[in-house]
DNA sequence: GATTATTTCGAACGGTCGTTCGAAATAGCC
DNA sequence: GGCTATTTCGAACGACCGTTCGAAATAATC
């Protein structure tokens, strides 16, 4: 698998004829910043330790960002449609559906295992977002609720409705993000493996539970 | 099942012969305390705004806690204590792997309704903690992760090692935990109905996958 | 090199935070 | 009622926060 997309600025620039270097350096600086935010909490993190960690200083932030909610709604906005652009593409590949299935987790293991900062930021700082930056973020999430649980819906067989989905079509989708989710609390790839690996343990628990093993 | 017991107080308490109404309107402002923590995060929330809410003046809220940190401690100390202490009790009794590790679940997601708040924080707030505080509450959930684990080696059936898992039961484990934890991302009881039939999808899941149908 | 636009800085402002402390109020006890 | 210990309060302190702003420095353009 080759390595997931970077950030892209997919956000509307600060100026429309920014030179490419200020461009550059804006980026950096959210991947600084992001550095601190998964670390200590959006809270906890001060636009002076984000100037101090990138040598700016605290009024040359805001000549990249517009407030400190700024930083970190680009943070979460950036991340997850570059994530949610990853996976429509691969799930648009044909296959059966456990391969599909598994391809959407190897995507999404290897998207947080590249930006572990950023991943950790969209899952633990979403409602330090406010009023309509929220419900933005809260939009490209649903998106990619639905593109995972058709995949699932696919995988069991069941037709997937309009509007909902059965509580046990739903319930399995939220458990398969709850594994995925929760990994930034323990993955380590020196001590789990690769994230292959990982996904076919995964794909192997849902197909088949602990009761049949696959080749291990 | 029982109503989960509630977060005794099993912190030293502040003074020796401390009154019962003192320690009840201590006990008061934890809870009222994780409300506002579970809402709008630790380092937002504010002393002013926990008095406010139970009628306590900022310097008042002193003579219950030492600082803000030690009021993070209590909450994360006592209910995962508590929890420790109830699933300890429900993996004792016998039954067969599958119906003990179904206990655990159900028994978890009971707790996690009951204290919702308290929960949240300890899923989301554990790096707030310092020093010997946050090592203290590192072991217990330590031990919670051991106690598990146990249930998990024992479906699987392999033997449990000393130290180390293998690496397939300790990413079963953790995928279980995930699930768990995730919960309080969407769990909502008019919704999903009780915890009892939310455990038995995890359960059937876990045993079967989703390939094989069980009572559904 | 002069002129203009872009980038960076440092100082300052108003506000809010956690914490302290001594006095006032309250409750328990004889 | 008096006496003591417990509980509650309000004001104040120092520190640090996000944000603003005008000037200085730098780069781009001619």
């Amino acid at each position: 698998m080759a390595a997931p997309p970077a950030l892209l600025s997919t956000a509307a620039p600060g100026r429309l004829g920014a030179r490419q270097a200020t461009r550059r350096k804006a980026d950096a600086v959210l991947v600084g910043a992001a550095s601190l935010i998964a670390g200590k909490g959006f809270e906890a993190t001060t636009l002076r330790d984000v100037g101090r960690e990138l040598d700016v200083s605290l009024g040359g932030m805001y000549y990249y960002f517009s407030s400190k909610d700024d930083l970190l709604f680009q943070i979460q906005q950036r991340t997850f449609s570059a994530l949610l652009a990853a996976q429509v593409k691969t799930a648009a590949f044909p296959g059966r559906p456990e391969q599909r299935l598994e391809r959407l987790l190897v995507g999404h293991l290897a998207f947080f295992e590249w930006h572990p900062n950023e991943m950790k930021i969209c899952t633990f700082e979403l409602e330090s977002l406010k009023g309509a930056q929220y419900r933005q973020i809260l939009l490209i999430r649903r998106r990619y609720y639905r593109l995972m649980a058709g995949a699932v819906a696919a995988l069991t067989g069941s037709r997937p409705r309009k509007g909902r989905d059965s509580a046990r079509s739903r319930h399995l989708t939220l458990f398969i993000f709850g594994m995925l989710n929760w990994a930034f609390m323990w993955y380590r790839p020196a001590k789990d493996g690769p994230v292959d690996s990982l996904a076919a343990h995964m794909i192997d628990l849902i197909q088949h539970g602990v009761g049949k093993r696959a080749t291990g």
